[in-house]
DNA sequence: ATAAATATACATTCTTGTATGTATGTTGTC
DNA sequence: GACAACATACATACAAGAATGTATATTTAT
């Protein structure tokens, strides 16, 4: 049953979407590489075929999750915007809202926040998603050293303890809505509560 | 090998006590029975003599876990504070410091939060715990309502919408620090993170 | 013809639930 | 207060199912 190399590639990425699905309803441990399989119309074999083993899925997925998203960040660093905190809330905001219309990420992102517990075969992946959470927190902390460089946050602000404050909230609000998404209506939340937080910077 | 009734309790208790352990480390899924028995000094007999299966277990330590925390808040919101914002940001901090000397607590909300997918057996607790946060977050309400009450914040604050972003702070500071306890030294950081967030209306 | 892209079959391991064994605490009775 | 009778608090053994990794068979693109 030889395939050709895109419907290959088809399937691979058959597979991959099915992980995502049942991985963030089931939880990563809880789900055979059998299930996997039927839900993307292959068997056991295929997916042997493409991945060493449920780790390796559990890896591609997070990287197809987590590259885009610091691009996006560091491509809106660049900018030379003239006030950094509104550019900040714009993102926050962005990132959140974005949710809404992107099941996909919506699914990944329960998948690692909820559904994984880094232990066993993915405690090895602690270490690594936590240097990924350490690079999104530094560039969100230049966000905070451009306001204070551009006058637009009190010079003994602590931009370390802000990158921190602004970081446990958005997670805590991101719980919160994959969570209970009909109870956070977050096209409308997203703004008050993040606007809740710069405004009295701004 | 009968046991006197207090012997009895006491297994039950070593039961427990192994399973928030272990639960917490491997997650509720990964963890057999059996690891569970052997690390409290007794055989799968006696688990299956204490409890009917695993999730029972699970649902014991969820009652040990939030009923003194929700006692706690409801007793405070008794007082009649003249600052009722500062009390909210006192119990605020004290939650989160306490948590610094409390292993059992810590583990216990490692389990809940990261550890238990709140799939397959567990999806029925899924509600259950909802209903419980729904309470708390009620009791928090009750701060600001009071403290509009009181002249202490603007008649058109939306009390509702401040429940949900400390909520959300407060969800999010937990997770960082039982995710990177090195990383965060709550004792110290706790009273800066929740000043952050208040320190605008006080 | 060869090797890629799967499907199928199999042996092994792990876990669960249950059934059953057993020693000992507990209780009522005389 | 001694002593059956019974219930309790486990331990042990067993059968069944599920999941994994691997080995092998089967097509078919290149």
């Amino acid at each position: 049953m030889r395939r050709t190399k895109e419907e290959a590639e088809q399937t691979r990425e058959d597979i991959l979407n099915a992980a995502v699905r049942i991985f963030s309803q089931k939880g990563v441990g809880q789900t055979s590489l059998d299930e996997i399989a039927k839900a993307a119309n292959v068997t056991r074999g295929a997916v042997y075929w493409h991945f060493k083993n449920k780790v390796e899925i559990f890896d591609a997925l997070f990287e197809n999750l987590h590259r885009p998203v610091l691009d996006m960040i560091m491509d809106d660093l660049e900018k030379d915007h003239p006030e950094p905190l509104k550019q900040l809330r714009d993102l926050c905001v962005g990132l959140l809202v974005s949710l809404e219309k992107d099941e996909y990420k919506r699914q990944a992102l329960i998948l690692f926040f909820r559904k994984c517990n880094y232990a066993g075969d993915l405690e090895i992946y602690k270490e690594k998603h936590d240097r990924k959470k350490m690079e999104k927190q530094k560039a969100f902390t230049r966000y905070f050293d451009k306001a204070k460089a551009k006058g637009k946050l009190p010079a003994d602000a602590d931009c370390d303890l802000l990158t921190q404050a602004v970081g446990c909230y958005m997670k805590g609000i991101l719980f919160e809505y994959l969570d209970n998404p009909e109870e956070l209506d977050i096209r409308e939340k997203a703004p008050m509560l993040i606007d809740l937080f710069f405004e009295k910077f701004m």
